[in-house]
DNA sequence: CAAGTTACAGACGGAATGTCTGATATTCAA
DNA sequence: TTGAATATCAGACATTCCGTCTGTAACTTG
């Protein structure tokens, strides 16, 4: 059985998680974000995940200015979407319907999450 | 950045889910439920994942009988449950109730799945 | 141009994971 | 009881993944 590479690994993740913060960013800034000290190596390392996000098409660089700036287009709420679909296809043959399941089974929903909830599929009622 | 070990394997997961299926099986069956062809190897192969899904309390082996019998001690939504948590601590900061806007927001979502949701979180709000 | 910074290509090392080999244990038929 | 067949177990191997680093080229500014 052949193995999966990882969407997003966890290091390129901290990357992206610094870009949803700062918008957009230099490598500079972004090892002076995510790691205090900033060393000739670290900035390559950041330069590297850099290019495979961009290669994910999840990172996007202007390449017109000096240094480049870097900036996400993928969103936190898209690579949500990805990583439930993943786990949806891994354990309910793609279905959604079981997750939600879960999720609402898992204690920890306030009153306010069943409200807003309530809310979220009443709008898609009459979206239909 | 240290990366972080899988949960649960590609390869461990395929025996989980034969698991499910059979309910209770031996190496044998495993083997001929997820290759078709069974090699000797391919016996040593199952019997070490199973091995490693048993130190995970994933799955339980009964040493009464001979052969060995082996079911699931994890059930699939448990599974669904902490994959859903992972991805919530990864990217919401253990937050749910981001997943269960995009999930409700992804398309794929019918009359009678909202019907359901509706009444679970009725019942949710009954037993407060 | 010189010096400092940035970008880029490629490679390295350790860990994860799917797989296999060889030895030991158990059962059952002859 | 013994031997053949099968099952278990311990350990190791190979490949890939992924975080990191080194060395070189490119660019900008004084």
């Amino acid at each position: 059985m052949a193995r999966t590479p990882q969407d997003i690994t966890d290091a390129e993740l901290s990357v992206l998680q610094a870009l949803w913060e700062l918008g957009t960013a230099t490598v500079r800034e972004l090892v002076e974000k995510l790691y205090v000290d900033s060393t000739l190596s670290l900035n390559a390392t950041v330069q590297k995940l850099l290019e495979r996000l961009e290669g994910k098409k999840c990172v996007k660089r202007n390449r017109k200015v000096w240094p480049h700036q870097f900036s996400a287009t993928l969103e936190r709420e898209e690579l949500i979407a990805r990583q439930l679909q993943t786990t949806a296809d891994k354990l309910c043959e793609g279905e959604i319907h079981p997750l939600l399941t879960c999720l609402v089974k898992a204690r920890g929903l306030s009153e306010e999450d069943r409200k807003s909830l309530r809310g979220l599929l009443d709008e898609l009622d009459r979206t239909e």
